[in-house]
DNA sequence: TCATTTAATGAGTGATTACTCACTTTTATT
DNA sequence: AATAAAAGTGAGTAATCACTCATTAAATGA
């Protein structure tokens, strides 16, 4: 099984699909990614998937509704483990220490950024343009992400561990610092050669000493 | 004077532009920024500079080159403030500590930022598909101003005002400070209340915490 | 096995695309 | 004022666009 089928599956286990279905989603993908969503035509995703035009249609009312049913899986893969996992972690109180909190919530981010590159491309291509999907990023990712965020800073800053400042501003300068990292090493840099474990590290300690009790 | 004809002032104020061509530029950052750049049509620009569309093509070649003539003056101007005065001050030293250049600098940025920010819409959404536009970023922006902020790290690294870290990395954290700060500030809530200086003086303070000699 | 549903097809649709070109109008030069 | 050069025009062009639909192929269930 290829790469991209891998990423295939992960995105989209739980749909019962079609196999020209697939092979059409592999190739908008590839497409939307590579020159971007409005400069990909219909007719040359069908090319690619080696399908009829007509098929994209019959399964996709719009070109619209084919890129939503791209991105849209992947905002919940985004948010899903993010809130499940880690955080239920941090409220239940396993990370005694705010450092190894931010070590697995980097180390998660990343592991999911490198699966879902193109799409995440995508994603942030037409967020701008496409008023259903910054909708859908604003209030199923963004505000709940942000929200437990702000929680777990709050629960640190109690502690002690964090210095005393507007839990928004300090949620800002880690989020940077993290995304910061991520965008270096999967966006401008993914050819360079990359120590990650010793990057995240530098990077918690970055954030650690930038906003601890001083 | 409106507010659109300041920018264009600024972003073009060594040519000989028309009358004419001016519109043409004005109208096109708006439907770029606003819908982008593959899915602007020249005949919707015309339509809004009130001008034939025959005109566009009397000017620029092709609707690609009417793009780079918008964003390659933009990466001029990025650039040019940046190093000649910043650096030059820095590499005197008349900042005698980090954080006073890091303060000039984010406010440096933050300055042409909120004038060009449609424009630099534009050219962050094309990087990506034009290789040319890519090319000119990669060859006059971010080279150059990676350079020198190498040696700016470097230089108070050697003053022992910053930790002993590979240059790269500390820059990579410096940066994504700054702009996760402008992005946040000018692309995601630009409409949130903003005290400017308190953010910037934050940003500052955790940067220079973070990156610290401990 | 046969009937019914579902999937797939590809030629065809009108609309729109970036761009051309013969022509008119304006500006600059002498 | 005469001439040349530059700016501006808008109807026209072939190509391509997203999408439709009548028809055929495959899958499903009894």
């Amino acid at each position: 099984m290829s790469e991209d089928e891998v990423l295939l599956q992960q995105l989209f286990e739980d749909d019962k699909l079609t196999e020209k279905q697939k092979k059409i989603i592999l190739a908008a993908i590839e497409s939307f990614s590579e020159k971007g969503y409005a400069a990909t035509s219909t007719s040359e995703i069908a090319k690619k998937a080696g399908v009829a035009e007509g098929t994209i249609f019959r399964h996709y009312k719009t070109k619209k509704e084919l890129l939503v049913s791209i991105v849209a899986p992947l905002m919940a893969k985004l948010i899903g483990p993010f809130i499940v996992n880690d955080f239920h972690k941090v409220l239940d109180h396993p990370y005694e220490h705010v450092e190894d909190f931010l070590r697995a919530a980097i180390q998660n981010r990343s592991d999911i950024i490198k699966k879902m590159l193109p799409v995440i491309k995508i994603m942030m291509q037409e967020i701008p343009f496409q008023p259903e999907l910054r909708e859908q990023f604003l209030e199923q990712v963004a505000r709940k992400t942000f929200d437990r965020i702000l929680l777990v800073i709050k629960e640190y800053q109690d502690k002690g561990q964090l210095i005393e400042m507007p839990t928004l501003s300090a949620a800002r300068l880690a989020i940077s610092s993290i995304f910061g990292y991520l965008i270096s090493r999967y966006i401008f840099f993914p050819d360079s050669e990359w120590d990650d474990e010793l990057e995240i590290e530098r990077t918690v300690q970055f954030i650690m000493h930038g906003l601890s009790q001083r």
